[in-house]
DNA sequence: GCGACAG
DNA sequence: ATCTTGTCGC
């Protein structure tokens, strides 16, 4: 059988889509959603858990959350995790967007413009969506850290590309424009969202996604064989 | 060839 | 990300 994904051709429309990508913006969102996603193994099948949660800025009080399920095909590599994670994400985040009418801030676990061909997920979903958006990764996939003036950035190739922001714990958080918001803007915004080392929305959509994979589980352990081939895409709403 | 490698 | 045993410290 053929192979279900090529990263070759991954790698090239994420090129094109970078044409399309803008890095600069001072958004001042009321409405921002937090994007996550989850996984769980059911006998073959590796079962994905998208979830976006929509918050009101400030109060942080929950608008809306959506939450997609659907077998995941797609392998994780390094610099096309997009590919994996947006067969789940996107239908969570469209179905949010319906209900909530307008979203001006997307957070996304991951990179936005730190990273090989400077477009992470942050910036897939950013430019996908045609929404401002900014990743905040746990980890640094491409670049090295460079202090100046106070500031430590993630410089790739020469360009400055993200700003190493530390929670109060010191933990290290990578952040990076997704689409239409400017790098020290993205830095100043996720420090305002910080709380509990992680982003508010982040906090949220990573919660919703353990509670719904804690859920596939127990559905296994009541006896339930969970026929993904008659249900590929099962879009719930278990909040908004 | 060796090390690095978001989630 | 997920799985998973044992250890450390409040």
């Amino acid at each position: 059988m053929k192979s279900l994904f090529s990263p070759a051709k991954a790698a090239r429309a994420q090129e094109l889509l970078r044409s399309k990508l803008v890095v600069e913006g001072s958004p001042s969102p009321t409405v921002v959603v937090g994007l996550d996603a989850a996984y769980k193994k059911l006998g073959n099948a590796e079962i994905g858990i998208g979830v976006a949660v929509a918050l009101e800025w400030g109060s942080w009080k929950l608008l809306g959350c959506k939450v997609a399920i659907t077998e995941v095909c797609v392998p994780y590599i390094p610099g096309l995790l997009a590919f994996r994670e947006m067969l789940v994400m996107a239908p969570a985040l469209s179905s949010l967007i319906r209900t909530v009418g307008s979203v001006d801030l997307v957070v996304v676990d991951g990179h936005g413009l730190a990273h090989p061909r400077r477009l992470g997920i942050a910036s897939h979903v950013g430019v996908a969506f045609d929404l401002p958006s900014i990743g905040v990764a746990k980890k640094k996939l491409v670049g090295e850290e460079v202090e100046e003036g106070g500031e430590v950035f993630i410089v790739h190739k020469g360009v400055k590309v993200g700003v190493v922001v530390r929670a109060r714990s010191g933990k290290k958080l990578y952040v990076s424009p997704g689409h239409k918001v400017g790098l020290m803007e993205a830095a100043h915004l996720v420090r305002e969202m910080l709380l509990d080392g992680l982003p508010k929305p982040t906090l949220e959509a990573d919660r919703v996604s353990k509670a719904v994979r804690a859920l596939l589980g127990s559905l296994k352990t009541g006896g339930l064989p969970l026929r993904v081939k008659e249900c590929p895409t099962l879009l719930g709403r278990l909040t908004g």
